[in-house]
DNA sequence: TCTATACTTGCACGATGACGCAAGTACGCA
DNA sequence: TGCGTACTTGCGTCATCGTGCAAGTATAGA
């Protein structure tokens, strides 16, 4: 599993917007954004308990036992031991045994650093307001000629 | 599903950080944090066929086609298909009907604002330096404290 | 009206993942 | 050395998810 935080080419000196002729073009040409939006760490973040327990650590802003963690979730212990060492292998915790007590705590300046990064990557390839890549917040696309059946609002939306 | 950016709260005027006794109290308390780590979204980005999708529209900076997208994807058009309607209602994407044609693109703004929204929301609680809760980077655990059996390197990590 | 194109949906199947229980390991303390 | 505590691991079960195929819908053009 990638640790979080391992690709930082992608801050501000990120190359410049490059239209390619298709995605097909597109996706042959790699940049920054293929490796930062790595499935691994979105992986660990898309389940509710790991998110709860994240929540919790966070939230209480110092290095906790897996049993005080697992007081604020409803699932067995051996079931916040599994979620809490997923978190550490994705990079996202950091723990230390001191005798039985294993204490888990948020690697956050890693983690918020890796965040920023993927929003830089995506706008280094889609500035605001330039790339016609953005319909509903910067208005890029020619709303006026689609002949507005959007799905935005229709059917598939709930 | 949830919408990407439907919580802005969480900028820069959160509430100072705040240590709470247990994680069961801070789990009780509800802070911006909570509505912002919205496992949807991560579910969204969770697997490998969707990120490629994601980072080929990224890229290539403007409205593809479904078929366009298809193209640098090694799976079934229906597939495709269902992968770029997923992303649309987690918010990612936003799509334009046109005749036949349905073109989807990245809906950058709302996506880079939800992310640094996150960051900050971490960081509203744990700023770096102070919060001793992240240990490798900014060093504010007693390491020396530890009996230097850190499960990071050991066993567990791969 | 017919046909081709572009995309979506229903269905079945295999893989993956989350979960609880029970057993195991590691460590502190009497 | 024995016992209790804190946590991890093995295993079976159930639900969810990703996938391809086939059929369906919607639209453009002849």
């Amino acid at each position: 599993m990638t640790q979080v935080r391992i690709h930082t080419q992608a801050r501000r000196g990120a190359p410049p917007a490059r239209v390619f002729r298709s995605p097909k073009h597109a996706a042959a040409k790699a940049l920054p954004i293929d490796a930062l939006l790595d499935p691994d760490l979105f992986k660990a973040l898309c389940d509710p308990t790991r998110v709860k327990l994240l929540a919790c650590l966070v939230k209480c802003a110092r290095p906790c036992s897996v049993g005080e963690v697992g007081e604020c979730c409803d699932v067995d212990l051996s079931v916040v031991s599994r979620h809490l060492a997923f978190l550490e292998r994705a990079g996202i915790l950091a723990s230390i045994k001191k005798g039985r007590i294993v204490t888990y705590s948020v690697r956050s300046s890693d983690l918020c650093a890796s965040l920023r990064d993927i929003a830089d990557a995506i706008e280094s390839c889609c500035p605001p307001g330039t790339c016609g890549s953005c319909s509903t917040s910067c208005g890029c696309l020619p709303v006026s000629d689609a002949q507005s059946t959007r799905t935005q609002g229709g059917r598939r939306v709930r």
